[in-house]
DNA sequence: TTATTTATGATAGTAATACTATTATTTGAA
DNA sequence: TTCAAATAATAGTATTACTATCATAAATAA
């Protein structure tokens, strides 16, 4: 057995459920393919996404460009692939945060935290490692729409996770304000400038007003000020 | 003589003052430099960035690859080319609109509305289509800065134009209220969100609440409600 | 147990991309 | 008219983004 033993339905593994159209052989379900994704994860974080090749990817593994292949139509399916496993991660995050939470305000801080926050390794998903993944989100991230086939990847669903948050947060904006007009659009801008404002203070501060401190309280602090004040009444 | 016999300092014609290590020989000087601006405006517009290349733009233009490459190092370089020069003439085009008006709040909803609009083709940039370019903005704009080589351009000075018109927006912020804490991340959230809500309405619009009719004055509406909630006392 | 599917490894090959280099020809300014 | 600069034409390289083939190892079914 490779697991040292171990049986199966004894690991306390979180599983994200992922859209197969995204993928050739799942990734989930082979040593070969969690490698894929580790060192996908670590070579993005490193180099970013333009310089990321199977080529580099098969060697950092020990496999070969044609084993990727065989798992990834292309590098831009694997990138969707890992950021939909974010955003699933992060919707249970989200839902396991705000469980026993009454009060919607709460729960929108909770949520904008949770967004601008670089989160520690979860140690219940082996081999993704959380904290790089959020900062491949913003770097990378928006890469995964702004494309010429977003319609195309719209229709297949690969963009569903992000939507699903999208829609759970808006919820949220409207428990707090059901008479807000724009929950949606306030939802996206909220979880693509906590990613873009962190991005922006720590690369080009002088887009931003953290310099000084360049820590991500300042962030929550703009985004609750930016959204409690356009929600109330 | 090219240009019919009409003398140069007769031509009205709005120049962008540009940061020349962007460029290897200055495009606006000769009829190949300002073919390779339109071009490439044309064909990033038309098939997206990642799918353009300097062979295409050769062949579109007349020429051969090894004659691009006499102007620009790279389709990066060329990239922020282009966007620069669209900063410059939005920053232009709002100094000229807001030049004798005194209410910094009708200030600011110009700004708004400047960078949530589709503008008409400005006759005055002969090579430049400036409806083109608004869209090149939205799609791919970021990608400018979305690198892993951001620290390096900064350091060139590549992103100037667009952190003079966030400081610009800033202080139109500033004028409204004095005591507003993050005039500058607001004013990079108004310009980025006037081209994201734009680039999700058209693309994935379950992400806003402009699906219906899909107007750029809904955009201008929703950043209004969120920024003048944002700065009011 | 053997037979057989299935995953992987190893290797090769192709078209396109992102360049660099060389030489010849044209153009336009002094 | 001369001379320098810009352009055109052509060739070539390394890397990228794949596809295809075949052998072998591991899991599984008969």
């Amino acid at each position: 057995m490779k697991n040292g033993g171990i049986p199966n339905e004894m690991k306390l593994e979180l599983q994200i459920k992922m859209n197969p159209s995204l993928y050739l052989r799942d990734p989930e379900q082979s040593e070969l393919g969690k490698n894929i994704i580790k060192h996908s994860i670590q070579l993005i974080h490193d180099n970013g996404f333009e310089a990321f090749t199977f080529k580099k990817l098969a060697e950092s593994i020990g496999t070969t460009e044609a084993g990727v292949y065989r798992y990834f139509e292309n590098k831009h399916k694997l990138l969707i692939y890992i950021i939909s496993w974010y955003w699933g991660w992060i919707q249970f995050q989200l839902n396991y945060q705000t469980n026993n939470i009454k009060d919607p305000i709460i729960k929108l801080k909770k949520v904008i935290t949770l967004l601008s926050t670089n989160v520690e390794d979860d140690i219940t998903t082996g081999h993704v490692d959380e904290s790089q993944l959020h900062q491949i989100l913003i770097s990378e991230g928006s890469k995964a729409y702004l494309t010429n086939h977003v319609e195309k990847d719209n229709q297949q669903q690969f963009f569903k996770p992000y939507k699903d948050l999208c829609n759970a947060v808006g919820d949220i904006i409207l428990e707090c304000n059901p008479k807000y007009k724009y929950p949606h659009s306030l939802a996206s801008t909220i979880i693509e400038m906590a990613h873009l404002q962190n991005f922006f203070m720590n690369h080009l501060p002088s887009l931003t007003d953290f310099s000084k401190s360049k820590s991500e309280s300042e962030i929550i602090k703009y985004l609750e000020d930016l959204v409690f004040n356009a929600i109330r009444d």
